[in-house]
DNA sequence: ATCAGACCTCC
DNA sequence: GAGGTCTGA
């Protein structure tokens, strides 16, 4: 039975890239909720899929270190030499039968390349955190404060597919939740790579599998409840009208065009079509704006956009966004998830090393409104009617 | 164009 | 009630 590596235990296939803390922490950037498909499997030790091949990511002070499993991965291979381990792996991916042909070192090398090339992608790494935020710490003290302690927080570089359909379940919806569901998802619909320590990962289903009308009523049995129907529907969508190359297409129109674009997908509102700009679609500058977002504009920068709404309107959210466009530059969308990631519960005990944090704002004022909006809440208690659309 | 209400579960 | 969206007024 295959497990989870660790570094410690000195594995040979093990390989690593120069990139220092400041520009990724793998904790935050991995556990901030952009992506629902990784588990700390051992202290600092990420595991996950990712480009439909299982990784395992850790970092020490100036190295990114991964290791990739094979699908078969042979018994003997973690102590065979390095481009025998590799040679292996690939043949068990089914890749071009030319390459297939030439498992010589030079071959290995370039694969080793690849591999790189895949994380230097996912990651972004050709994007200079520590220069983003010199210049959203020169704009914003706010941010400067937060930045001290949360450190290489950086958008992945994500399919957008996946990313889309992860989204669509977000609503109505907290983190823990959605990552069971995208489990599920994937267990049921997705193809199986491999199983570590009897946890097995399985790829994200592709675009027509979601489609297919039996979908719905299976996710439904996973606890989708609505959303169930927006999946299918999106994917069906798009298959049919557009084409399986149109949501990577989006990467190269212009941000407004693309957001608007995916807009027109059943369950998708701005929120969604943001984070799926943000997150997979090159849209540097796309602040998704929820609930949570729209308290940090009010408690943190006095944002008057919305400050007399009760709900969070097409209006109210787009005016948030200009606030942070306007505040930090065309990558706001990144500074946002800084702090994103700076207000979830999982990581407040980092934040005891900021002094200045707990006493600069009014919380009265803040509890009061939240009160307010609880108790219109309790109004509405209503029985559910059964939708009827085909 | 703008705003409540309903929508599915689970904690 | 939750990191929202769709729908009808």
């Amino acid at each position: 039975m295959s497990k989870h590596v660790v570094l410690s235990a000195g594995c040979k296939a093990w390989r690593s890239l120069s990139c220092p803390r400041s520009e990724l922490w793998l904790d935050l950037t991995l556990g901030c909720g952009q992506t629902f498909r990784w588990r700390e499997t051992a202290d600092g030790h990420w595991t996950g899929v990712m480009r439909g091949r299982v990784w395992t990511l850790t970092q020490t002070e100036n190295m990114l270190w991964y290791y990739v499993y094979g699908h078969q991965m042979n018994p003997g291979a973690e102590s065979g030499q390095k481009c025998k381990v590799k040679g292996e792996r690939r043949s068990g991916e089914m890749m071009d039968i030319k390459e297939e042909e030439e498992k010589t070192c030079t071959v290995m090398s370039d694969l080793d390349h690849k591999d790189e090339e895949l994380l230097r992608d996912y990651f972004q790494l050709d994007v200079k955190l520590e220069d983003l935020y010199r210049h959203w710490s020169a704009v914003d003290l706010h941010f400067k404060q937060i930045a001290n302690v949360f450190t290489g927080v950086r958008m992945l570089r994500q399919d957008p597919g996946e990313c889309l359909f992860s989204f669509i379940c977000s609503s109505n919806n907290h983190i823990s939740r959605i990552q069971g569901m995208i489990d599920r998802l994937c267990q049921t619909l997705g193809t199986p790579l491999c199983t570590l320590d009897d946890v097995a990962y399985h790829d994200f289903p592709p675009l027509p599998v979601l489609s297919d009308a039996s979908v719905e009523m299976r996710l439904r049995d996973l606890g989708f409840g609505y959303r169930a129907r927006f999946l299918q529907q999106s994917a069906q969508l798009i298959v049919n009208s557009h084409g399986p190359d149109w949501l990577k297409s989006l990467r190269s129109v212009a941000y407004l065009q693309a957001r608007d674009a995916l807009r027109a997908l059943p369950g998708v509102g701005l929120k969604v079509a943001d984070c799926v700009c943000l997150m997979s679609l090159d849209k540097a500058e796309a602040v998704p704006v929820d609930t949570h977002v729209w308290q940090i504009s009010k408690r943190d920068y006095n944002c008057a956009a919305g400050s007399s709404q009760k709900t969070l309107t097409d209006k109210v959210y787009k005016d948030i966004g200009d606030f942070f466009r306007n505040l930090w530059g065309s990558y706001a969308g990144w500074a946002h998830s800084v702090l994103f990631c700076a207000d979830l519960k999982r990581f407040q005990k980092l934040k005891e090393d900021i002094p200045v944090l707990k006493d600069e704002k009014e919380p009265k004022k803040i509890k009061e409104k939240r009160d307010d909006r609880d108790e219109e809440k309790q109004k509405k208690r209503k029985n559910s009617k059964k939708r009827q659309r085909t």
